[in-house]
RNA sequence: CGGGGUGUAGCGUAGCCCGGUUAUCGCGCCUGCUUUGGGAGCAGGAGGUCGCAGGUUCGAAUCCUGCCACCCCGACCA
């Protein structure tokens, strides 16, 4: 057993790779930190979309497609946009091949220079502003509530496979109002759909807060984000959700007549979620033995695997199998049935495991003569032995029970890994040993931010919305505070 | 872009310092038989521009030069 586990191990970043998804790199370094999603990984990733898809649909928004290519020009129109981004712009700056005589090889042709260069978006409000320039005319084309499932592409000097890869999945929600207080409450709705839908569905708490200036969205009045804490210490972005004032309507000078006729620029916001959530849900929940899924966004949430000796035993198992499938499918859970006759029952074991199934039936001739089902369960992989009677409801319980538990697992990892520190030397020592989140209060400046940043590599995660109003020093410089705010050191 | 490291079969690797038969081992793959309640066993087999280019040498995976790629650490960032 333990040279098996061992083995195991071994194999893990290998099979884990192969599995679920892989950095596929090119030998040109062209797409260098991108990344192939394998089926198995982008089903997941389909389960993020459809639940989150709907979450937006119930808050009122509307699903519409903006162009990948941004023309130069639009990204110089809100300053400090541009200078957010302007490090890490793909540019098309040409729009044709050609075979050269000389060295036989394709070229860009010299001659299919662009006038204006195209940027690659790293994010859309530049275009999509540039378009609500002609839909927005009075107050009752508002509010403009839509959102993109997209790619984008950021040219980041170093990459780490799902949370900063060149090229990511993502939806962004851009939205125009025509009242500041209307364009906030849009703000706060969305960080809380991501709150809700990291909690219950991928089962991974999160604080939610403010950014600080120096952490802000460039060109954004104020940023909300959803911080959760991996297994390493770790503190992870999960999603983001920006006030941006009239920011994007100056640059873009979109204007709305209001009731009285009098013209005023529109009020916005933009918010999104990537497939670093996919990083999030492996790093948050994953053991030695591989992924563990929230049931609620498994591609298979029970797997059937069946034991015999021969064909007669199968057949046998494979007619009791199939009708206890029908039966779960019935109740809407997904299950797939494996007997496949080129792989043993162990291997399969291990397989799913690896997968993140959350459940999984064995059935072989013990239970076919006892009338039982061999049950495991992929977040404590505990087994049991239960009777075939009734089995459809104990499932769909059981999942509800892992989804939950999953949950409380990593609210229980988070909260044993937050502290308060009323010190700088306090401080510097959670940082560098345990990690986590360290709750500490802070003179409010960019300065102190930054210097604490330089010396610990920890950053404010966020000025959580629902901190304790409590006097206390700046761990750093001393001064008077009035709330402690989230530190940690993050991906 | 700076510092460090690595490139040998689909994957993971030994060999390199100190040049010398047919490049090592494990996993995986193929065939056959036996197996099947936790990644099966035995036997046989296939699979290699040793990152690329040049140089030194009778002889280079090994030494030298240049280039390329990847990984880790920084700066940057969802």
């Amino acid at each position: 057993m333990a040279e098996k586990l061992t083995k195991r191990q071994e194999n893990y970043s290998q099979w884990y790779n192969e599995l679920v998804v892989k950095a596929d790199l090119a030998e040109n370094s062209a797409v260098r930190g991108s990344m192939v999603i394998k089926p198995y990984g982008y089903s997941i990733w389909e389960k993020m979309q459809a639940a989150l898809d709907k979450m937006f649909k119930d808050t009122g928004h509307s699903n519409a497609y903006f162009p990948l290519f941004i023309p130069k020009s639009f990204f110089s129109k809100e300053a400090s946009h541009v200078d957010g981004f302007a490090k890490e712009c793909a540019v098309v700056t040409h729009y044709r091949l050609k075979n050269d005589e000389k060295t036989n090889k394709i070229i860009v042709d010299p001659a299919a220079k662009l006038e204006e260069e195209l940027i690659v978006r790293p994010t859309s409000e530049t275009i999509i502003w540039n378009t609500y320039k002609n839909w927005i005319q009075s107050y009752r084309d508002l509010p403009i509530l839509v959102n993109q499932w997209a790619n984008v592409v950021r040219w980041e000097m170093r990459t780490r496979l799902f949370l900063r890869t060149a090229e990511f999945l993502w939806q962004e929600g851009h939205t125009a109002h025509a009242t500041k207080e209307e364009a906030i409450a849009e703000t706060e709705q969305m960080i809380n759909v991501y709150a809700d839908f990291a909690e219950n569905w991928i089962g991974v708490p999160v604080i939610k807060g403010y950014k600080s200036e120096n952490e802000r969205f460039a060109g954004a009045l104020d940023t909300f984000a959803i911080e959760a804490l991996m297994q390493d210490g770790k503190a992870l972005q999960a999603g983001t959700s920006h006030f941006l004032g009239q920011n994007f309507a100056k640059a873009f000078d979109v204007k709305f007549a209001d009731k009285n006729g009098k013209l005023d620029y529109v009020w916005a916001t933009s918010w999104g979620v990537s497939t670093r959530l996919m990083g999030a849900l492996i790093m948050a929940h994953s053991d030695d033995n591989g992924l563990v899924l929230p049931p609620k966004l498994a591609p298979i949430q029970v797997v059937i695997v069946p034991i015999y000796k021969g064909q007669d035993q199968l057949d046998m198992i494979n007619k009791k199998a199939n009708q206890i499938k029908a039966n779960l499918e019935a109740k809407g859970i997904s299950v797939k049935y494996d007997n496949r006759d080129t792989h043993k029952p162990g291997w399969k074991f291990a397989e799913y495991e690896l997968k993140g199934v959350p459940v999984r039936i064995a059935m072989g001739p013990r239970d076919l003569e006892n009338n039982t089902l061999e049950i495991a369960r992929r977040d404590t992989l505990e087994k049991e032995i239960k009777s075939q009677d009734g089995i459809e409801n104990y499932i769909e319980e059981l999942l509800n029970n892992i989804q939950n538990n999953i949950y409380q697992k990593a609210l229980k990892f988070r909260d044993e890994n937050t502290q308060k520190a009323d010190t700088y030397e306090e401080f510097k020592s959670i940082i560098e040993t345990k990690g986590g989140f360290v709750l500490a209060h802070w003179d409010g400046t960019p300065e102190t931010e930054q210097r604490i940043k330089n010396e610990t590599k920890a950053t404010i995660r966020v000025i959580p919305f629902n901190s304790d109003e409590e006097n206390g020093k700046c761990i750093y410089s001393g001064k008077a505070s009035r709330k402690r705010v989230l530190f940690a050191k993050a991906y």
